[in-house]
DNA sequence: GTGAAAGCGCTAACAC
DNA sequence: GTGTTAGCGCTTTCAC
């Protein structure tokens, strides 16, 4: 910036004030000096200009992963919300910092807003930690979660009704004849959990006993659903239909019971959660819940930029839909079988 | 910083000091100054850190839109590298930065790197514009490109042998007995481009005329790929395999013979391009060549980090595997038919 | 309309 | 071992 003002014969605030398009310097100094940077190829500096501003325009993404599985960030539910964020925040003129942390230690994601690198936080996934999301928003670091919405909880969320969507899910299920539904996934997750609770209230109100032993706490494990699927199949637990936690899960679920020799949806009705855009192209395409995931990046943009305008802290449901396709139909007069 | 230096009765660059770990500081004042840091929630501020020492830690990664289709960014590949890539990021002690940027205007990714925002750039994607990509390397700007290796490249790639690829795939068509193999993809973009070079080589391998008519030049869109197969069917132009040049074009082809009444593999064979996590669960399980998308995020970020040390820019070829599942396997003897 | 000077939060000579 | 000082690249009062 010196360079440009001594070129240009001015000082440093006139080029300053120039690039900044200010009216109080003269229209013609203005474009010599815009013309000078061009052809330096100089851009201001942001880093310095953010310091002296005293803010910011990044948002840090935390995608935290689990300190056990270690597992790579992989769910195409989560890449593909990312993939909306970064477009919601690129609109919006924001810069966006991807960062992973220990779920263990959320509260390092604090971290990025005290250190200044980002002015505020979205958290993609609250995962068991309830009270360190509750201790940050206490400590004033603006954030929004992708999750459940929870009791006593001082932060603000965004996400689908997972309590109805459990309902739908199995209501359709038991609707087309189902009576035992198998859930997988993990309940300890509070999203998870209410789905499972709207499993119950879908049993509850169509009068079917819900058997525990049908609820499988798996992890979203590849490896752990072949494995589920394999040892119920030998311990001769019955079912005949699925509530996969996620279409991933879901996906994994067909692919293991096919390798087992049983028929979709005949023998076993499937249905997933999250729409994910090759549910439909599976075979039999798969029915599901949908989660509006272009939406839920806008929501959660916007929800957190409202944040930083002061305004107060509101949690967002996002409507929840069942999408029904082929691995739940009853009658499967869909596309002929093509193995 | 300035409040702490006052709390504990000494200068700020004592506090600067001890926060850094310095030995210069007597060990008892540096832990009373960490401890009260600690019960002030204080962290330094990057960006001042950053603007006086002149560096950064944050590498950006972007990823391309085409202003046409302004697609959102959803292919399960691309996402996968990109959560590759903040895993190998994140593992270094970088921050990652993600960024999209109109295709046509990749010269803008430069900014992030002159306006100090980011110490060096990871592409995803080469697009059309091998010509914008040499004119920043000639500008100096530290930046590595997933891509294919182009002629007169004065910049680094890492991407895997898509000649190689794409000739195993084909190679495996012809050998397993097909001999109209439709090419689909967009032969525009290096990548698929170098595909297709492999597809003709495997055709002259083994003797079998390639025809043109069955090169198609379909984009990444799933609808114009569904179609795409209609207007083949309708035409009469009779194909019993498909080189698809990505997993999620394969999926989509699948879905659309499948509606379109035939069978597979026995109508015709399918490989795609990838291997997504999906690819072994679908139905039947698709045929794919490799890209080894955990090495792809290390490889791409030690690229880039040699190249800030001043090692010599370096393109780095990855190991490309084809793996043959059901959708290419001449003898079906695979699961039994489910649907 | 433009310049001089102070300061954003930090670090690193250089003194002592 | 610790304090003083200058300065990273920018913006913005306050003069003129």
């Amino acid at each position: 910036m010196a360079d440009i003002a001594r070129l240009a014969g001015v000082s440093v605030s006139t080029v300053s004030r120039a690039l900044a398009g200010s009216t109080l310097v003269n229209a013609e100094t203005r474009e010599r000096i815009a013309e000078l940077a061009r052809s330096l190829k100089y851009s201001i500096n942001v880093g310095a200009q953010n310091l002296r501003l005293g803010h910011n325009n990044t948002v840090a993404v935390i995608v935290p992963y689990d300190p056990q599985t270690r597992q790579h960030l992989s769910d195409p539910f989560f890449l593909s919300l990312i993939g909306s964020l970064a477009d919601a925040l690129t609109e919006r003129g924001h810069d966006m910092l991807l960062t992973r942390v220990d779920a263990d230690r959320l509260d390092q994601a604090a971290g990025l807003y005290h250190t200044g690198r980002a002015m505020g936080i979205v958290l993609v996934g609250q995962w068991h930690h309830h009270d360190q999301l509750n201790a940050m928003a206490v400590q004033g670091v603006p954030f929004v979660v992708w999750g459940a919405q929870l009791p006593q909880q001082l932060y603000a969320t965004v996400g689908g009704d997972n309590r109805a969507g459990g309902r739908l899910a199995t209501a359709h299920l038991l609707a087309s004849g189902a009576r035992r539904v198998l859930f997988m996934g993990d309940p300890e997750l509070p999203e998870i959990g209410l789905r499972l609770q709207g499993y119950a209230d879908a049993h509850a109100q169509a009068g079917v006993p819900a058997d525990a032993q049908l609820v499988r706490p798996v992890p979203f494990v590849t490896e752990a659903i072949q494995q589920e699927v394999r040892s119920l199949r030998e311990r001769h637990i019955g079912f005949d239909a699925v509530f996969a936690a996620s279409d991933l899960m879901a996906m994994t679920v067909i692919s293991a019971l096919r390798q087992a020799g049983l028929h979709l949806p005949e023998d076993v009705r499937v249905v997933g959660y999250d729409d994910i855009a090759l549910a439909a192209h599976f075979h039999p395409s798969l029915s599901t819940v949908r989660q509006p995931i272009d939406t839920a990046g806008q929501a959660l943009v916007r929800s957190l930029l409202s944040q930083l305008a002061g305004e107060r802290v509101q949690s967002i449901l996002l409507d929840t839909e069942l999408v029904v396709r082929d691995s739940s139909r009853a009658a499967a007069a869909s596309a002929p079988c093509a193995a």
